[in-house]
Formats: structure tokens, sequence, C-alpha cells
DNA sequence: AGCACGCCGACT
DNA sequence: GTCGGCGTGCTC
């Protein structure tokens, strides 16, 4: 007896395939199957027949189609093929539970992805790899005399294997074109030299222990602080309505909305804990209760060893944390203690949503705002959404939380759709900041000429208030936090006679001066030249520097204050993954006075010291031609400021800007998010931008612009038409474009996108899914991306 | 995405 | 005459 299997694979294609196999298989469990001229690609069981069909244009309804993930009945016509079978099952029992495979194929339809890959992306990238074929070398090879000019066992000098890539580069390195290193490779096998020993990179799981029991003390009680009246709302509101009774109730989502020290996180942990309390969990097999769980997802870098330590502390040995400096093994296995149920807090960035749970009761996101959420290649899922809807396909409770909510978020709130839960005060009933803004210098009067190899160090940018301020907060021996929102030692090269910037020769933006006036770097390819080679290029032109960033603001600041110990921490110096908590730490104790930086020092650290933040820099933020530039530019503002008076002492915030009068910058320097969201959300509405509007980009990207262009005229031809037949949709859906990216070309490749704006949600996705549909085959190199709900628009 | 099939240029 | 470039098309 042979079954028929519906298989994802993983491939860009968006529909399952059938396979045969001698018993049935659950869904969510890993398989090989030969696809294609593939001998194993790696696929997942899903559950029953499963078209993810973006729907042809000619098929396009108007009425309300259902945004639930419908499985739709295959139909029944006689096969043209024959069913191959299933190589191989990679799983003893299900990686993917039915809960996360209906997730899976909510994202895939909405974030319209091929399935298979929404699988592959779920799970560490280890676990997903098919097979890689290396070489091994024989006796006989190694024995083998000078070949050509090479001696065969010199290839594999440690090891006795090499896979395919690396010994291609080896040839490479030595100086052997491509096409004669495939010769000499196809050479030495029939000599017998060396013979292909293919390597499995799939993780093939281990079979599942039983869940354990949880200890009785899972918590440490005595470390729980007492909630404040406030803290107490609203962990009471959670509990009593989140998971008062057993299972059958839903609840809305929570906001917690509560500002910088309001003591969120206490609020976070008192709720987890009562959660695992109240939720015992069903027995298993052996009569043991299992414990109930809770994810608590967090912005990639406020998952600092500190984070995790308050809640290991509060839950010891209970804790699995996932972050970037784990490999897939290591996440794996992290992981595996959740899905067995060994511990019951899941802390882990974005990809930890989807983590797989013995016993699911409740999610966590901290700082709900935060773009990181946004994953910004491939898949391009938010977490925060993706949480919201996994909470409600488990019927779990879900909190959210933020001192500046995504203005999405907050409109939910407001409608009724999400719970809010306000947090107004201070946890430690301290004054807020006092701020002043004063003006920025103008560009030019910071500006350094080049000469020979030689740079002036032009004039400080920084304005005199903020260098006084900073002296007399030195003078007091309290600390300060300089927050330069770029990093870099400049921004960019100028030349004199024609105003231009010294550009990148494979992408339109302006080369940025990196590390100490030597080189500069394109921040999209990594392209680097120096000022030299600028300056040889151009003979007859005068070069200046203009702008500057953390690093060249550390350079002014340490010869203004020469007596200050000053540090700096930038995407730059923590490549170092030691840098970050070592410096974190040196400022903590005491042993540096300043901290100059870019955003990472924006974020939920908490230095009682600190009694003065000065932001640089802000100007550009709100200037971007970007619909959340507003949003950014509070929360970052708010954010900093936040910074400043977390201890005794009271704090002060200088904004150095041009804007200072900006709505944003003074409701943010009041820390008046009601008043932000207000203007902000009027001019989202006027403006028919998220979250009144539903938005999807699509960008298609060519080396040859005029067959980009080609291509891209005829897909808007093809939406025209679509849009005059259906007077509805051209009345409620605004399509933008084919135009130009804002940044045109990256790595020499340019960039068009096209908009789909509506207020009307299916409407939006209805024109979104033709233009998906016409775009599904575009001639080779024209590269299609979608974004559902883009984070930007550049 | 892979990977094979297939049709045009520079080599033994 | 072949090897190999990568354009085109398919994958249960």
């Amino acid at each position: 007896m042979e079954f028929e299997i519906q298989i994802a694979v993983a491939t860009p294609l968006h529909q399952t395939f059938t396979y045969l196999h001698a018993e049935p298989l659950a869904a969510g469990v890993r398989v090989l199957v030969p696809f294609g001229s593939q001998p194993r690609a790696l696929g997942v069981v899903v559950e029953g027949p499963q078209t993810n069909d973006l729907g042809r244009p000619s098929e396009i309804s108007l009425k309300k189609s259902g945004s639930t993930p419908d499985v739709q009945a295959r139909p029944k016509e006689p096969r043209k093929f024959k069913l191959k079978s299933i190589k191989e099952v990679l799983d003893p029992d299900p990686v993917y539970s039915p809960v996360l495979l209906r997730l899976a194929k909510w994202m895939a339809q909405y974030y319209m992805y091929p399935l298979g890959e929404v699988l592959r992306t779920m799970l560490p990238a280890s676990s997903t790899k098919t097979v890689k074929v290396t070489f091994e070398i024989t006796e006989t090879g190694s024995r083998a005399p000078v070949d050509e000019i090479f001696r065969p066992g010199e290839f594999f000098a440690r090891k006795k294997t090499a896979s395919l890539p690396t010994l291609k580069k080896k040839f490479k390195d030595r100086g052997l074109e491509t096409k004669a290193s495939d010769a000499l490779i196809k050479k030495w096998l029939q000599n017998g030299w060396m013979i292909v020993a293919k390597e499995k990179t799939i993780q093939t799981r281990k079979a599942t222990s039983e869940p354990r029991a949880q200890a009785v003390d899972f918590c440490r009680q005595e470390l729980f602080q007492k909630l404040n009246e406030r803290q107490e709302m609203a962990f009471t509101s959670v509990i009593s309505q989140g998971f008062a009774t057993s299972t059958q109730v839903t609840s809305k989502p929570f906001l917690l909305f509560g500002v910088t020290g309001s003591g969120k996180t206490e609020v976070f942990l008192h709720a987890i804990r009562e959660a695992i309390e109240r939720n015992k969990g069903p027995r298993t097999s052996d009569g043991i209760v299992l414990s109930a769980q809770a994810l608590v997802l967090v912005p990639e870098i406020s998952l600092t060893p500190q984070m995790t330590r308050i809640f290991e502390e509060r839950f010891p040995g209970q804790v699995a944390v996932v972050h970037s400096a784990l490999d897939d093994r290591e996440r794996w296995q992290q992981l595996d203690r959740i899905r067995r149920g060994e511990a019951c807090v899941l802390i882990g960035p974005r990809s930890a949503v989807f983590g797989s749970f013995a016993n699911l009761k409740l999610i966590i996101v901290d700082e709900e705002h935060d773009s990181s959420y946004k994953q910004g290649n491939g898949l391009l899922y938010n977490a925060r959404d993706v949480a919201v809807v996994r909470a409600g396909l488990e019927n779990v409770t879900i909190v959210m939380g933020s001192a500046t909510p995504s203005m999405e978020s907050w409109n939910n709130a407001l409608t009724g759709k999400y719970q809010l839960l306000e947090m107004p005060d201070r946890a430690s009933t301290k004054p807020l900041p006092d701020v002043e803004t004063v003006p920025s210098k103008p560009a030019f009067k910071s500006m350094a000429l080049v000469r020979g190899d030689a740079v002036d160090d032009g004039d400080s940018p920084f304005a005199d208030e903020v260098i006084s301020a900073l002296q007399s907060n030195l003078a007091k021996g309290h600390q300060s936090i300089v927050l330069v929102n770029r990093r870099g030692y400049a921004y960019y090269m100028l030349c004199v006679e024609d105003r231009k910037a010294a550009g990148c020769p494979h992408c339109s933006i302006s080369l940025s001066v990196h590390g100490r006036r030597k080189t500069l770097r394109c921040h999209y390819c990594d392209y680097t030249t120096t000022m030299q080679n600028i300056i040889l290029e151009n003979p007859s032109k005068t070069w200046a520097v203009v702008g500057y960033g953390s690093q060249k603001a550390e350079d002014f600041l340490c010869k203004a204050m020469p007596s200050a110990r000053i540090s700096r921490l930038d995407s730059d110096t923590v490549q170092d993954p030691h840098v970050l908590p070592e410096t974190l730490g040196k400022f903590r104790n005491g042993e540096l006075d300043i901290l100059v930086g870019t955003q990472i020092l924006a974020k939920g650290h908490d230095f009682p010291n600190v009694t003065l933040v000065a932001i640089l820099e802000v100007d550009q933020l709100l200037g971007l031609p970007d619909f959340r530039g507003g949003e950014r530019t509070f929360q970052l503002l708010v954010q900093a400021a936040g910074r400043s008076g977390r201890g005794t002492l009271p704090g002060k915030v200088i904004v150095q800007s041009l804007r200072g009068n900006h709505p944003v910058v003074q409701s943010a320097l009041k820390q008046d998010f009601r008043a932000f969201a207000k203007d902000e959300l009027s001019y989202r509405q006027a403006m028919g931008y998220p979250p009144f509007g539903r938005m999807i980009l699509f960008e298609f990207n060519g080396p040859d612009v005029i067959k980009l262009d080609h291509w891209c005229k005829a897909l808007e031809n093809k939406l025209m038409d679509l849009l005059s037949q259906h007077p509805e949709l051209e009345r409620l859906v605004k399509v933008l474009g084919p135009a130009p990216a804002p940044i045109e070309v990256i790595r020499g490749r340019t960039r068009r996108t096209i908009m789909i704006l509506s207020s009307h949600h299916a409407h939006c996705r209805t024109v979104s899914a033709a233009l998906a549909a016409y775009s599904a085959k575009p001639p080779t190199e024209i590269r299609v991306k979608i974004d559902v709900d883009p984070q930007s628009t550049l």
C-alpha cells in the first residue's frame, strides 16, 4: 500500500508536490525527495492537498476574499506524470507543530512567498542544507607525483576531504583558471586519486525524549519585586483577561504602553511567572505534568548578557536563549529544550517566533516598535506581526510593550483591536530630564579641505553649548552619552568646484570616509578606495571632507576635552564581539566619562550615573523621503533621552539640530507620545499611508536598464488593464510607479519600484497578487522582491 | 533555487 | 571537429 503525501519543497515555486511513501507521515516531518534533476531536495510534509497559487489575474474575484489560509482542494484531473517516492524520512516525529505549519501557510500567503521557502526560513540554517559533494583523497592519490603543476596530496593537507568550492578556491588561489580546474578535478577522479564522498549537512534530529516534569521551584520568588500601582493594574489585566480560565479564552493582544523607566520588564516577569504557575499543562503518557511556557521576543541589540541574566536569575535553569552569536548546532540545542519542555522561557530575536513549544501559554514582544523585528532579506516578515498571528492560532495571550509604540499598534489600540495598558509614570517618580535644543553648525563651517594626502581638521562639529555642557558635567564627576546618528569618520568627500560628492561606481550613493581619513567605502556594496585615488583621478579638482560621524566626533571630543576618558561604540567597533560588553562594563563601572556612539547606545541600557545625553545629527533622519521618518526620529530621541537621569541624579538632554523646533523633536523632548501620535496619525491618514492604508512594495532590479524598463512598462500596462476592467479597484487602489527606487543603483543593478497602496486590505492584496502573478516569471537577470508592509520605502 | 538541455564562439 | 559559454525551461 502506497500513500500519497503532500510535500512542500524548498524551492521558489508557489505550489506543493505529491510523493509516494510506504506509510503515512505526520505533517511537519522533514523528508528528502528527488526533485527535478536534484537527487535529494529538502521537503516538509504538509497536511492535506495544498496549493499556494497566487491566483491568475483572469480569475480575480472582487468578492471579499478570505484572508485566512484556506486550504484549497486540488482539482481532480488525471495526472500526466508518474509520482516519485520519498527518499528518506529525516525526523522520527514532526519538527513543525500543527500550529507552526498553519503559521507557515499563513505567512506563505500573506507575504507571497513559497511555502517550502517559508518552512526553510523557520528553522536554523544548517538543518536545511541538502547534500554537499566533497572529495576524499585516496591512498594512490596521496602518493601521486606532481600532476601538471600540482601534487594532489598538498590539497588535502590536514583533512582527508575537501569540498568542491574549497578545492576550486585553492586551485584559483594558485592561479588556475576555473575551466582548467574542472578538467583537473575530472582527471584526478578518473585516475582514482580521489573519490567523491557525499557529505550530508542536514541535521537528522535525534529521537525525541519525553517531555520532562518541571521543577517545583521554577522561579526565585524572593527576587520578584513588588509591583507599584500602575504595574499591578497592567499585570492584573493581563492575567485576569489573558488566562483566567483554562484553555478556551482568546483575549485581544495587549499593548503595554509604558514610558521609559516605568518598569515594563518587571510586569513581563510577573506575567510569565503567573502564566507558568496557572497553566499546568496536559499530562504526558507518564502522568507527568508539562509546564507552561513563555516566548519573549526582544530586539536584536538588546539581547545582551545583562538582559538574559535578569531572566536566568528569576527562572534558574528554565531559560533557553537564542542569539546571533550561537552557531546552528547550539541554536538547535536551545530550541530543542523548549520543544521537549525542558525549559519554560525562550528569549530571542525575531527568529525565535518560530520556536516549537511543548506548551506555549504567553508571548511577550518587548520594544514592539523596533525595526529589527522586520527581516531584511529573503522572507520579509515582521516577527511582531507573526507573533500576533501565532498567538491567535495558539490561543495564547500576547503582550507587546513599548515606550514609543508603532503607529500600527497604537492605532490598533485606539480602535480597540488591541487592549491598551498604560503605565504613564516612571517607576521611581523622577522628573523628566531637562531638555535644550541648540542649532547645529552649518555644514560648510565644519568642512575640512583635503590637500595632497593631508586633511585639515576643519572646525569642530560640536556647538559650543554642547561642549560646555559636557565639560561641566565632567567637572561634576558625572557621565555623559554623545549620540551621533551616523557612523564612521566623516560623511563624504565633496568636490568643491562641482559641489558633488565622490560616489560609488556601482551604486548611486556617496562614499563614506572611514578609518581615520584614509579609506572611502560604500555601505551598500563594500566598494573601497582611498582619498589618494580620488585625488589622483581628478587632478584639477579641490576636495573637502564634509560632515562627520561617530568616529570624527570622538576625535574632536578627545581634542576638546583632553582630560576626559572617552570611548566609542558603533557598528564598526562592535564588529569585535568582546568590545560591546567590555566597553559597557567599563562605562558602568565609572572607568569612562563619555561614551560616543550611534543608535546602539540609545537602546535599553541602564547607566545610573549618566546625567547628560547629547544628540547630534537627527536632521537627516527627519529629512529622509520616507513615511516613517517622523516615527523613527521620535523613537530615537525618546529612547536617547531616556538614558539620562536614570539614577538618583536629575538628567539633562541636549539636541543639536537645525530643526529643533520641528514638532516631532518638540514632542519627543517632552516625551509626549500622544501628541506626536495624534499628528503623525493624521498625516498618515491624509496620505493613505499605514496604518490606514495597506502598502505592498514591489522591487524589480537588473543590470540592464533598458531591459528592466521594458519589463516594468509591460507590467504597468497589465496593471492598467486590470484596473480599467475593475472600476472598484481603480477607485480604491493606488498604483505608484514604476519609479526609480530612492537609491537607484546598488551593486550595479538598477532598481525600480511599484507601490500598491489602498485603504482596503482585500483590494490591496488582489492587485498585488495580480502583479505577483504577472511578474512570477521575470526574464533572466531581472529579480523581483515583494515587500508586504514595508518598514520603509527606501 | 538547482540543474539539464540546447544552441553559438575559440580551442586541440 | 569538441569544449564550454550561459539563455531557457522544468521540477510531483
